[in-house]
DNA sequence: TCAAAAGTGTTCAAGATACACCCATGA
DNA sequence: TCATGGGTGTATCTTGAACACTTTTGA
């Protein structure tokens, strides 16, 4: 006999499944990966990308592989947003889901790879309704997108390697949903003294070209573990 | 055949259950509730409050009830903390847990109930060790704590109804494990204008005796909802 | 009368906000 | 040459931080 059984046998177990809010940021625009769920009940519908849990693997692998094998993408930032265990929320049974959220620079997604998985990029305002409870977990999952932001340069997770200071700022404006100060927001953002300036431009959105930045891995962790806060 | 036989039957089933860290403050000192664990394995060891959620019971319903039956304790302030899903977390088996944390004034959990219930109000300070990850997910209930006294005026709910100045800048000074300065503090409270000064005071502290206040219940709550931002 | 805690205002520094013009480039 | 988006500095205001003395009262 083994021991979960010796001691916990009289217990209830329960389905644990996994979901994940996928953000991803393109166009000046936030935006949310879904596609059309793979099986039933509710096949075809919208939803978040989720699975089940299974033997032998913690909840953070499960979101992992199940990110891994419904959108093929790997070494992704994740975390843990909160449960959702009410006992109704999912009419085909009881079923626990944890939902992660995600952040993932868009372009490492593309229209090839979004047609090859079902997955479509869809604008926060433009959300069609998500099936059971996934509607409620996106709006939560931006809520912390929201003070992440705030309180850490989480940003960047949702930009390419290299970006230029209007795109920054774009993705902040998406995030805030509000207008920034151009001088304003430079300042500040130079100011955390994280950003490397490159020698290249961007000209795909101007004539002049914007230079490029990458962001400085150590110092970044500095500022992340010190707790710094990021106001706008 | 029940529906979710029928759909999800080939995926595992998990125990799932909760812990609960519970905030207490007194004596200027925050304060963890914890008792000795009561079932195998490791029985007699100092744990927080947890048990598994049964059939047809949400997370949060499951949480509730614990808090109760372990403690004689309603009506608290409770909040989903992080899942804890690590396939060997619990040696006697896999399960998957579900912590929240609670805040209560401490003086609704006197040494008489405490007793009773064999449970024990510890400082911070001279936390024991816990088992399995409970520690983890104090240190984790801890730092969103702060985290939450700094963007909401969350520390009433660990105190009495009625309260003096001096007593809620002790519990701030707790949290933060800070000194803060007297003047300072009341303008900063006061101008958040969600305290109703009574007329009478409190002298167990001092000769002199301190105002008690109330805090305002409309106005703490619509400040909450507008997301205010509460920096010491 | 004195010890012990409660209560009260002002000054200074730093950070946030508001704001307008020139620059580089390709079409 | 001009239209488009990129880049820059300063003045003002708001907010947080530092700081010391008076008041009340029971023993």
């Amino acid at each position: 006999m083994s021991k979960e059984k010796q001691y916990y046998s009289e217990h209830p177990t329960f389905h644990v499944a996994v979901d994940s809010i996928i953000f991803g940021f393109d166009q000046g625009e936030l935006k949310l990966l879904i596609h059309k769920r793979q099986f039933e009940p509710a096949k075809g519908e919208w939803s978040l990308f989720g699975g089940f849990v299974q033997k032998g693997e913690s909840l953070d692998a499960a979101a992992n592989r199940i990110l891994f094998e419904l959108t093929g993408l790997d070494k992704v930032y994740m975390e843990e947003l909160q449960s959702y265990g009410e006992v109704e929320r999912d009419p085909a049974g009881r079923v626990i889901s944890v939902a992660y959220y995600a952040l993932i620079p868009a372009k490492e997604f593309t229209e090839a790879t979004s047609s090859q998985y079902g997955a479509t990029w869809v604008g926060l305002k433009d959300l069609p309704p998500l099936i059971m409870d996934h509607s409620q977990m996106v709006e939560k999952g931006l809520r912390r997108l929201k003070r992440r932001a705030a309180s850490q340069p989480i940003g960047f997770e949702l930009l390419p390697r290299e970006f230029t200071m209007p795109q920054l700022q774009a993705l902040y404006e998406a995030i805030y949903q509000a207008e920034l100060d151009k001088r304003n927001f430079r300042k500040k953002i130079l100011a955390m003294d994280v950003l490397i300036k490159l020698d290249a431009k961007d000209k795909t959105s101007s004539r002049k070209g914007a230079f490029l930045y990458r962001f400085d891995q150590k110092k970044y962790r500095k500022l992340v573990e010190g707790g710094y806060n990021f106001t706008m």
